[in-house]
DNA sequence: TCAAATAAAGACCATTCGGTCTGTTACTAA
DNA sequence: TTAGTAACAGACCGAATGGTCTTTATTTGA
């Protein structure tokens, strides 16, 4: 890897984090220059503007969530498995995220809406993404008889994004964790009840 | 009422709408004075300071939406029927939603989250009064023998804002009711399974 | 009615903002 | 080794930022 893209690479690195823990208008090129010890000249070489590193930020950070809440449940061999692997992930995130400042969905949702069109987009897509891999191990649980047949894996996929998501925030927001183990509980038990046959 | 109470409450009316949907870094004073149609002088004359404006106007914001919810169950006898009033109420927030651009408790626990220590201090104060407020309402249903002796009236009450506050971030990053809708459906469900005995 | 008090205007301030551009330095491939 | 290129520094720009202060207009209570 060139020296060019190892800089443009850090520079989303650090970038990714300012913005999740400042948000887009909260966080200034100035900022940006100090962590990365770049000045202006530096970080113009590799973006155009400072949305469009906000852009590319964003997809940092989502690869990162993704990556490792992938090897999270890797090697679980059923989808019950599966399913309690993604949620047990999340218990211990929000007071110790992968990116600096919480969850980069939640905090990108939250500081696109009515400001950010086309960041929205780009997040409602990473959802939706999300939701159908939930949906697509509940289909699998369902088809190897792990799962009730009578469940609608889109909808308990949403339940149970949304409710992590209302729990990170509440967490963060108290910086206490137990309210992360009260959601999480509650999810474990509706896999439990609702969803394993 | 005074001509200057009277502006100032108009000032902190058009301030939470501006703050709830651009965020306190996004909002400037020069918006405003737009939507006041005040100048600088105007808005100073009644406030010291940006932040300061910022944490009147989210009282304003949660005075509103505790009026609001408080009118939405106030005659409803049985705790059950409280409780899903306060749910139901939630329905069609979020692209109804009381203040300009969502939910002010959600907007600002994200907002405040690693930029403002005591503006997030004082949103913690209004979600934990909010889930005592459901607390009680679960506690009084568990004397009237409504509810199952045995939940825990504080753990139940989290599950359900916390699932709420989940739902409006979907709804208003999809635009799609049908995600709360989802969400209200399932909370009515614990109520139902889990609450009522 | 009128004087004191309040409300609002608007000029002004230093600072910071995102962004551009030119010159210099460092890398890299032949 | 060196020429060409990519990476970066840093000066510079106009506009916008939050905030102050003096002046003028408007209320308000006696």
């Amino acid at each position: 890897m060139s020296k060019g893209q190892l800089t443009k690479e850090n520079i989303l690195a650090q970038a990714a984090a300012l913005f999740n823990t400042r948000g887009y208008a909260g966080a200034s090129l100035s900022d940006l220059m100090q962590i990365t010890g770049l000045k202006k000249g530096g970080i113009y070489n590799h973006f155009r503007s400072k949305e469009e590193i906000l852009i590319f930020a964003f997809e940092y950070s989502v690869n990162i969530v993704k990556e490792t809440l992938g090897k999270a449940i890797e090697n679980k061999p059923t989808a019950a498995g599966k399913l309690k692997g993604i949620v047990e992930f999340y218990r211990d995130y929000p007071l110790n995220p992968v990116i600096k400042g919480g969850c980069p969905i939640l905090n990108t949702i939250v500081d696109s809406d009515n400001t950010n069109p086309v960041l929205q987009e780009k997040v409602k897509e990473v959802v939706d993404d999300l939701i159908n891999e939930i949906a697509r191990i509940i289909k699998y649980g369902i088809r190897k008889s792990e799962f009730k047949p009578d469940i609608d894996p889109k909808k308990a996929a949403i339940i149970i994004f949304t409710s992590i998501e209302g729990g990170i925030a509440m967490t963060r927001n108290h910086s206490d964790s137990n309210y992360m183990a009260i959601i999480i509980d509650h999810i474990i038990k509706f896999i439990d009840d609702e969803l394993i046959a």
